[in-house]
Order: C-alpha cells, then structure tokens, then sequence
DNA sequence: TCTCTAACAGGTCAATTAACCTGTTTTATA
DNA sequence: TATAAAACAGGTTAATTGACCTGTTAGAGA
C-alpha cells in the first residue's frame, strides 16, 4: 500500500475537500450530501477526510465561513462595490447569475438561501453563521446606498431597509427560479427592482 | 392485539397523516423527517400509514398538493381576493403573518418556499407541483393588481411582473427572517413593497 | 540523526432509514 | 348472508448514514 507515495498537502488537502463540498451542499443540500459523497467528490482518502473534518457539521461550519462567503463577495458584495451606483451594481449582478444559469441550463438556487432555508432551524450555530452572511451582504448594499445619497444620485432613501429589500427581491426571485428551472422570476424581478430604484433616484443617475 | 377495535375511516386516517407530516415537514424540512417520524406525528400504525402512502414521495406529493396549497390559499389567495386593492391585501397577508410569527416565537419560513428551495433539485415532478402552486399564487395577485388597474386604483402596472415581483419580495423575507429569527426582514420588506407600490397607485388609493 | 506530531490511509460499526411483508378486521356489494 | 376488497395492525430487512478506529508516513524541530 501507498505505492504511489504521499505528499503532506495540509492547506490544500483541505481548500479540495472544502471547494468539493461546497460545490456539492449548493446543489444538492446539507442533508442530501452523505460523508461518503463528498469524500468521492473531494477525492480524498476517509483517514484524510475525517483528519481535517471529524464531523459533518464541522465541515458544514467551514463550507459557510469560507465556500458561501467567498460566493456571496464574488457574485454580490465586489461587484455593488465597484459599480457606479447602487443600482447599477444590482443590475450587474443580476445579469451576471443570469447569464450564468442560462450557460449552465439548470437553476440550483443561491448557495447561502439554499442552506439558510434547509439548516436555519436545525442548527443555531450554522444558522448564526448564516445570518452574518446575509448581514455583510445587506451591509455592502447599504453602504454603496449611503455614497449614492452622500453624491446626490438620490434622496429619500432608507440604506438599511432598500438593502434588505434588494436581498430579499434576489432570495425569493431565485427560489422561484429554481422551482420554475427559468430564469424568468429573476428578469421579472430585477425589472421591477429597478422600477422601485427608478423612483428614488434622479432620472439621469440610472 | 386490536383490543380498542377499530373504526374504519379511510378519509379521515389519510387527513390526520397528511396534516401531521405538513406540519412536520414545515417544520424541519422533507428529508429531515424521517418515515418514523412521520408516523409517529400522525399517530397511526405503520400498516395504516403504509396502505395510505406506499412511499415518502406518495406522501410528499400529497403533503404538497393539499397541504401546502391550502396553507398559500388561507394565507394569501384568500386575504388577498378579498382585500379592497392587491396592496392593501398584501399588507394584510404580511401582517398576519407577522402578527403569527410573534405569537409563537421562532421563524419556521413559508413552506412552500422551504419546500421548493429543498426538493427542486431532487424531484422534477415535485418540483413541478410546487411551482403550479407558486403559479397559482402569483395569478391571484395578479388577477388583483388588473382589477385596480380596471377600478382605475393604478396606471403603468404590469400585473404579472409586479406579482411576481411581489412573491419574490415576500420569499425571500421570509427566508432571511428564518437565519435571522427576526421579523425585521418582513417588516422592512413590506415598508419598502408598500413605498414601490405608492409610485405606480393614485395617493388616496393606498 | 533522532524523535515526535500532524497528515494521511483504509476499513469497521452501531444506528437510522425507507420499504416491505404477513396477518387480521371492517365494509361494501351481490 | 356470502365474499371479495379495502383498511388497518405490527414487525422485519437490506441499505445507507455519520462516526470512529487502528495503522503508516512525511516533515519539523532538537
């Protein structure tokens, strides 16, 4: 045994099993990813597995802190951030994910709603985790919000209350998305999310 | 054995069960009740049980096709159909809600969307059932909004985006209000959806 | 060079799961 | 009333699950 050698990869080892998982806890769910099936998807040894993760949750705690988080700064917080306005980073993102379930073909859902819905009641730990998440994402939002009002681009707005709408907009259009396998709730709802951003900013900063 | 006897009702066996895992399911998920669990909640015999529902997805497909359906119709198709504009019965659906969440403590989601978030991957027939529920959600809101638009309440509506757009605000509320344990994404997300709709009604109409 | 600890390998185990099976009782129907 | 079919009772089972266990090897520090 151990003919073809073994080279000591802690850092990486790990980062394999973690990418692994998240990939497949995005699509199929917590409960639905056995330990045995993401071993297979991390093509890692059991001794190594259960070396870095000694259970289920643990791994789950680590999917969240680093898989999701790192999913939702790509997809969301960097993009609002480098946009020109708030609203423009909105539609970026937006298209972005759209465009990427059209290439794609199938819809599996926002990693953070889909473990936020199935875990929340199960876990007060994970959840917690979770909502820290969905709070730095809203937070971002709020923040670019609050320099569009600081530059003038708009007035009467409410930072926390807008960001926690656009989050919530996202959540339940990509829910639907994922019950409908269309992308038609998404479309649908960034139009009418913009309809709303319409009204809060002057005519020429959107 | 069969010493209480037993009275036949087929009907009312199969209700009790449905009812019970509706509720069970709502709670902590499909795959986290198990069939035990199930039963057990319904407080049948496993024969009983299982003349009634051969399989969990049996059961499953009926928990949906009558439990959920009659949970989205009480609690929105029906206040909304009988409200004196769509977002005055959206405020009411909303409220109730909320007022409901706040009775018993914690945040348990809506369970259409739990369901749909957690099986849609898994079950394209499932799948398919929940999304002619949320369909069917969507068209009374809609139905709705095009009656204003008739009573002349509104102009420069498009019922069908702005219902969708409606059931996505409300979706993933919920969801961010089931990591949060709070109602505050509800209520945030109602203030915003009524300051939406406040742009597109007549000022005395809402 | 020696040694100790973490990294890794591969297999085992009790518990839980969903499905099924055999037998009994009620009720509709002829 | 005779009888077939449905409604119910209670237990069984093969497969899967998450956790664990014993051994082996690489690499850092003395």
């Amino acid at each position: 045994m151990a003919i073809g050698g073994r080279t000591n990869d802690p850092a990486g080892m790990r980062r394999k099993i973690i990418d692994a998982s998240f990939a497949l806890m995005s699509r199929d769910g917590y409960a639905a990813s056995s330990m045995h099936d993401l071993r297979d998807a991390s093509n890692v040894s059991s001794g190594a597995f259960a070396h870095h993760f000694p259970s289920k949750k643990a791994l789950g705690l680590c999917v969240i802190r680093e898989g999701i988080a790192r999913a939702v700064a790509d997809a969301w917080i960097t993009p609002v951030s480098k946009a020109t306005s708030a609203p423009a980073g909105i539609r970026d993102a937006f298209s972005a994910i759209v465009a990427e379930l059209e290439r794609n073909g199938s819809v599996s859902g926002c990693p953070l709603n889909n473990l936020a819905v199935e875990l929340s009641s199960h876990d007060p730990e994970l959840r917690q985790e979770m909502d820290a998440i969905f709070e730095s994402w809203r937070a971002a939002i709020a923040g670019k919000l609050r320099d569009d009002l600081d530059a003038g681009l708009a007035s009467d707005l409410d930072p926390q209350r807008a960001a926690m709408f656009v989050v919530a907009v996202y959540s339940g259009a990509m829910a639907m998305a994922k019950a409908s396998q269309t992308t038609a709730p998404l479309l649908d709802s960034l139009s009418e999310l913009i309809n709303y951003f319409r009204t809060l900013y002057r005519p020429d900063a959107i």
